[in-house]
DNA sequence: ATAAATGCAAAACCTTTGCACGCCT
DNA sequence: AGGCGTGCAAAGGTTTTGCATTTAT
């Protein structure tokens, strides 16, 4: 937990409890967890902390890059501790986000940097599928 | 424009202006529009038509599959004409999104399928930089 | 001591919904 | 004539904001 510490204060963020929490909560789950998923999971241990102190830890995470929004096309964004760009997929039964840690994107990404000219910074990859346990419950 | 109603009936969808309107400016422009913008733009010939029209007319052509929505990381949904899955390169300055028609993921979708055992149905690929003219402006 | 973070409530924002009216087929 | 689509207004849900209080450095 020392080095999450450490982790904020190097980005000049002031170390709270709740930082800490949250930031805990993220680097622990493969979740891609919601701001009202980690707010209910930390009800119990933090019961003073606000739904408002959730968003505006992950803003300023977000900012500091320590985590990454996902936007997986549900109504609310999910987070990310890992913030090396990597793709991700999503089972459309019971929406699990896995993360698949791999550069398979390097050769296509070149390639549309020269088609296009345009500067590439980042990108997001969603796959949509069926996971192997929805797929073994529907049959 | 017959042509966009006869796609209209042919998925058992009545046709009114509104949903021509709405249809034919989506599929005449490469803008990527939000349900916002496509109201504005038709504001002036059909000052009548409600917000909640482009809503329920744009979620009747995403049923249908005549038209996909984007969500490209804004708070606010876009829309496409083109149902194919294909990428987009979206500018980090003008917010300009542009199509990329190639199907450059076959191979990545693939090795995916394999390793995660994930049956894909689809997937959305975003690519974030400074397009070309934004380029320009900046130097 | 100072500046920043928290918590609460209210606001803002996008999107959806209910319902009466009108239009298309 | 019947049903579907429209428009309005209100509701819904997520995220942001203002402000007084508390906390970290």
């Amino acid at each position: 937990m020392k080095e999450l510490a450490e982790l904020l204060k190097m980005k000049n963020l002031k170390v709270t409890p709740q930082r800490l929490a949250i930031f805990h909560m993220l680097c622990n789950t493969t979740e891609h967890p919601s701001a009202e998923s980690i707010y209910k999971s930390l009800e119990s241990l933090h019961p003073t902390m606000s739904l408002a102190t959730v968003y505006k830890t992950l803003d300023a995470l977000k900012k500091v890059d320590l985590v990454q929004e996902l936007n997986v096309g549900e109504d609310s964004f999910r987070y990310d501790a890992k913030i090396h760009c990597h793709p991700h997929v999503i089972c459309i039964h019971c929406h699990e986000v896995q993360d698949l840690d791999t550069d398979i994107l390097s050769d296509v990404r070149e390639r549309i940097a020269h088609t296009t000219e345009f500067e590439l910074v980042s990108e997001k990859l969603y796959f949509y599928g069926i996971c192997p346990s929805c797929k073994s419950i529907e049959k």
